[in-house]
RNA sequence: GGGCUAGUAGCUCAGCUGGCUAGAGCACACGACUGAUAAUCGUGAGGUCGGAGGUUCAAGUCCUCCCUGGCCCA
């Protein structure tokens, strides 16, 4: 008789291997099917809500790893707010103006956009943000991202643009926004103002000189004697350019200056730096005459080296010893330290240079010139005049545009800005900031610091792509009409159209009816032609979204992007709902690091060591990245490599492996009817349950403090140590060879479809895709999908430490049982540990545990016999356990033919003389 | 240069307020099984805890400096 037939082996059809690349997209095909994300985003409805608001990304190229790491993220904690009973509608977004956007289809467009209107050109954008939004979110729903992808939000669709518009309006109504001049970066290639954001700094090569400003003021004493002779103050530039709007000079009010005498003339610099100065200039024969505080100098003048004006001396901290003369060439239209000290002492904010980079025509000597010519024909003139003293290059750290890499300019033009002072907000923002939870907890001082220091916010964009900054200007007199109620109802207009119209219609079209000039009583008008920051789109999703859709709600619950956004969307979402309503738009914000390589270096094509989540998807599937994105802590910068990604697979296998043997050990079981009452429980199953307990305590707290890599590695070894190695491989006994309808095998099946279906649902955040392949295999009435199931009923009753701590200890011994049978294999001894005889020398404070569970102990051990005694010749003594001595012996008796097991009853039996009295009463019973 | 932040075995992580020979899983090596089988089980070998000083009876854990990274700014 083949006894095989008669045991209980694992059988299932669930497969082994996963292949996720083939298998994902028919799962997702599945859940389309019975429209699952519909009934998702209404799952709880009624109940206590969670809103996660989701940052926008940027609608142009496919998805990379960064973008991956953080909607999985919020795809995890969407599911599992989900799976807590929350309400957690999740509306996924777009950021669609913007200059890389602009200039992408400027490049296609070529030559063709000359013909083109504004308007056309905006059309040609919206549709190329388009193709990538329909991109991006196919890229995301292959992830296996959970949300409302039929009516996602895009800050270029019109009821957004309108939003956009009218926050600029509530901004203008409490008095925020202003016009100024201020320096800022500028492209004259591009013919744009940057963000500080779109400026990259590269080496560049500069012309270095130096150059005298003769002091036409009073002396002080320590020179007094030196009346009517020429005294220079000498500074040191990198961009002869800006010596045409120079205005000042800074001195430090710190820093000792002296007086040198060389070649007949007095030179002014810092004591720290003359000396390396004048060897630079070349002059050895000099002598220090006077030394004197830079106090004396404030408010005297200089004259221009040629121009019939003074330069104003001044005195500011940001003049160092680390390069230069000490004496610091001062143009507050070209610097922003030169614009904040140039405003303390009232000069005028001058920039000679417009937005092509050239002097503006009325200037002196270079009038129209091109800035590319202009260092070479200052220094000619500064020459012509004697006061250039040397002169040479200088290869330095220089801004550049990010988009057509040339080197940028500082320069003042008119922006509107607004105000961190008016209103009070940086105080407010900085007393948000505070109420707000940051994830980790650095990110409060992190932000604090820039909102602490930060400038206005400049939110002009001289672009064309963009909601237009909706102010229009008096024809006559110029005035601008910043006016709350005209800019609400112009916004009114984006809401049928979208801004669009701003730039089809003119002004008279768009003002309301009747609209004059509120100074001179003029009634046409011309429209501001700036278009506002992206910062600013973005920074209203609040409003636009939040506050529009009546299933969410503002503030929202949680902010979740990468360490970058506190410059970046939780700063210009916080400026502007703070600026227009007084409170943060997040109760709590978590960032996450950036994805590195192996080596810990950014990921970048240059360096040829991007791994795309497309690969990913297509070598391993969606459900591996996703499991990176769990296993590793993402509040630090995370790293990804191929070992990385193999060891994951191996994690992979080992889970699915596990939900595998449990099912197959469940075909034919029917909770209904198969569940044993849990005081019928055998205790090594109670123990299961009780770890099972710990684990769901465990993978709850983890979920709620966003700590997904402790769930990972707690599953884990739950799985490999817990369930595998011990657990179940004990089980296996139990499970193949009892009756079917006994107790003993009705309590290990309750327990592992317990375990099976606990683990499936703890897994479904992370393991979209297998946790609901393992649930269409679960015995027992349940929901169509494991998404809209809940976590495990945390059922405390199962939990017995005092139960743990004793199997704790043996599981020590077991261990050390181990050990030995190790050697007997090694010694050629046995191969199965099932033909051992295990005898035990037990120290006291054993003693009571094994005595008790001595029935245990074989099965436990997975030997056939085990027999505690203290006579043991050959026994060699634990290590780990002082006082335990073991003897493996071959085990007594024969080997079952049935369970494997050696015992002295085989051969009792006449109809079974091959197998075990156990087995015999097994077959009687089935 | 400034703000924030990190550096524990090949990989991913533990190590709380300083206290027993620094842990886990995976990978690796070796072995067993062939009734989880492109599985499963066991054993083993891997770390001067980025480096150097210091405080302390005692430091991966506290302090100082340095090195190497990351993000954001200048």
């Amino acid at each position: 008789m083949d006894y095989k037939e008669t045991l209980n082996l694992p059988k299932t059809d669930f497969p082994m291997r996963a292949n996720l690349p083939k298998r994902e997209p028919e799962q997702l095909k599945h859940w389309q099917q019975i429209g699952l994300n519909d009934q998702l985003e209404v799952a709880n409805q009624g109940q206590e809500s969670f809103i996660l608001h989701d940052g926008p990304p940027y609608a142009n190229g496919h998805l990379h790893m960064g973008h991956a790491l953080n909607k999985i993220l919020k795809d995890i904690i969407v599911k599992s707010k989900r799976m807590e009973g929350f309400f957690t509608p999740y509306v996924p977004g777009w950021d669609c103006h913007g200059l890389p956007i602009e200039l992408m289809v400027d490049k296609k467009l070529g030559k063709k956009k000359r013909e083109m209107s504004k308007a056309d050109f905006r059309r040609q954008c919206r549709e190329y943000a388009k193709v990538w939004v329909k991109t991006q979110s196919e890229e995301f729903q292959r992830l296996g991202i959970f949300g409302n992808w039929e009516d996602p939000y895009l800050t270029m669709t019109p009821d957004y643009e309108a939003t956009t518009a009218r926050e600029l309006a509530r901004l203008v109504e409490r008095g925020s926004l202003y016009k100024g001049k201020k320096p800022i970066h500028w492209c004259s290639s591009c013919v744009t103002a940057l963000a500080e954001a779109e400026v990259e700094y590269d080496n560049h090569t500069s012309p270095s000189i130096y150059v005298k400003f003769p002091y036409v003021d009073e002396l002080p004493e320590a020179l007094s004697n030196r009346e009517g002779r020429s005294i220079s103050f000498v500074i040191w530039t990198t961009t002869p350019w800006t010596i045409p709007a120079n205005l000042g000079i800074c001195l430090n009010p710190e820093l000792p200056y002296v007086a040198v005498e060389a070649n007949g003339e007095l030179l002014i610099l810092a004591e720290g730096l003359y000396e390396s100065v004048m060897k630079t200039l070349g002059i050895d024969d000099y002598s220090v005459v006077a030394t004197f505080s830079a106090e004396f100098f404030e408010n005297k003048n200089c004259k221009h080296p040629f121009y019939n004006r003074n330069s104003l001396i001044m005195l500011a901290d940001h003049v160092t010893l680390e390069a230069g003369t000490g004496c610091v060439h001062t143009a507050p239209g070209h610097g922003q330290d030169d614009y904040l000290v140039g405003c303390k002492y009232g000069l005028e904010i001058y920039n000679p240079v417009d937005d092509y980079g050239r002097y503006r025509q009325d200037l002196e000597l270079f009038g129209g010139m091109k800035l590319k010519d202009a260092n070479l024909a200052v220094n000619e003139k500064l020459t012509e005049v004697g006061a250039l003293l040397y002169e040479s290059s200088v290869e330095h750290s220089y801004p550049h545009c990010w988009r057509c890499k040339k080197p940028i300019i500082f320069r003042a033009t008119e922006q509107w800005f607004i105000s961190m002072e008016e209103n009070d907000l940086r105080k407010k923002a900085l007393q948000e900031i505070e109420q707000v939870e940051w994830i980790p907890r650095w990110g409060r001082n992190r932000i604090y610091n820039m909102v602490e220091t930060r400038p206005d916010w400049c939110i002009s964009r001289q672009r064309s792509w963009g909601v237009p900054i909706t102010i229009a200007y008096c024809e006559k007199c110029g005035e601008a009409l910043a006016d709350g109620q005209v800019m609400h109802h112009i916004a009114d207009q984006f809401e049928a159209t979208g801004s669009d119209i701003w730039f089809e219609k003119d002004a008279t079209e768009l003002l309301p009816p009747g609209t004059v000039c509120p100074d001179c009583g003029h009634d046409k008008f011309t429209k501001e032609t700036d278009i506002l920051d992206v910062w600013f789109d973005s920074g209203v999703s609040h409003a636009a979204v939040c506050e529009q859709r009546d299933y969410l709600q503002s503030p929202a619950d949680l902010y979740l992007e990468g360490s970058d956004q506190h410059r970046g969307w939780f700063h210009s979402s916080l400026l502007e709902s703070v600026g227009t309503r007084d409170c943060a738009p997040y109760k709590a914000v978590l960032t996450h690091g950036f994805v590195l390589d192996k080596d810990g270096r950014p990921m970048s094509k240059s360096m040829g060591n991007v791994i795309a989540p497309e690969e990913i998807i297509r070598k391993y599937g969606a459900e591996i990245l996703r499991l990176w994105v769990a296993a590793t802590d993402y509040r630090d910068d995370i790293r990804l490599s191929q070992e990385t990604l193999l060891r994951l697979s191996d994690a992979y296998r080992r889970i699915r492996n596990t939900a595998r043997y449990l099912l197959s050990n469940l075909a034919g079981f029917d909770p209904k009817t198969d569940m044993v009452a849990d005081e019928e429980l055998f205790e090594l199953d109670r123990w299961a349950l009780s770890r099972l307990s710990h684990l769901i305590q465990k993978v709850s707290i983890a979920y709620d403090k966003y700590e997904f890599h402790v769930i990972y590695h707690v599953i884990h070894n739950f799985c490999a140590i817990d369930l595998s190695s011990s657990y179940l491989d004990i089980l296996k006994d139990r499970i193949y060879t009892s009756a079917k309808g006994s107790l003993e095998y009705r309590s290990a099946r309750s327990t592992m479809y317990q375990i099976v279906d606990a683990l499936t649902r703890m897994l479904a955040p992370v393991l979209t895709f297998t946790a609901d392949e393992i649930w269409q295999r679960l015995p027992g009435e349940r929901e169509a999908s494991v998404h809209l199931a809940g976590f495990p009923q945390k059922n405390s009753s199962y939990l017995d430490d005092q139960l743990e701590e004793r199997y704790e200890q043996l599981q020590k011994v077991r261990s050390e049982v181990s050990k030995q049978l190790e050697k007997a294999r090694a010694d050629k001894q046995l191969g199965q540990s099932l033909e051992a005889k295990i005898l035990l020398d037990v120290p006291e404070n054993y003693r009571p545990l094994l005595t008790e569970y001595l029935d245990l102990l074989p099965t436990y051990f997975i030997v056939s016999q085990v027999e505690l005694t203290d006579n043991l010749p050959a026994a060699v003594e634990s290590e780990s356990i002082p006082g335990l001595k073991l003897q493996v012996l071959p085990a007594d008796g024969k080997k079952c033919e049935r369970c494997w097991n050696y015992t002295t009853s085989v051969g009792q039996d006449r109809e079974h003389p091959t197998i075990c009295a156990r087995c015999v009463d097994a077959l009687a019973a089935s």
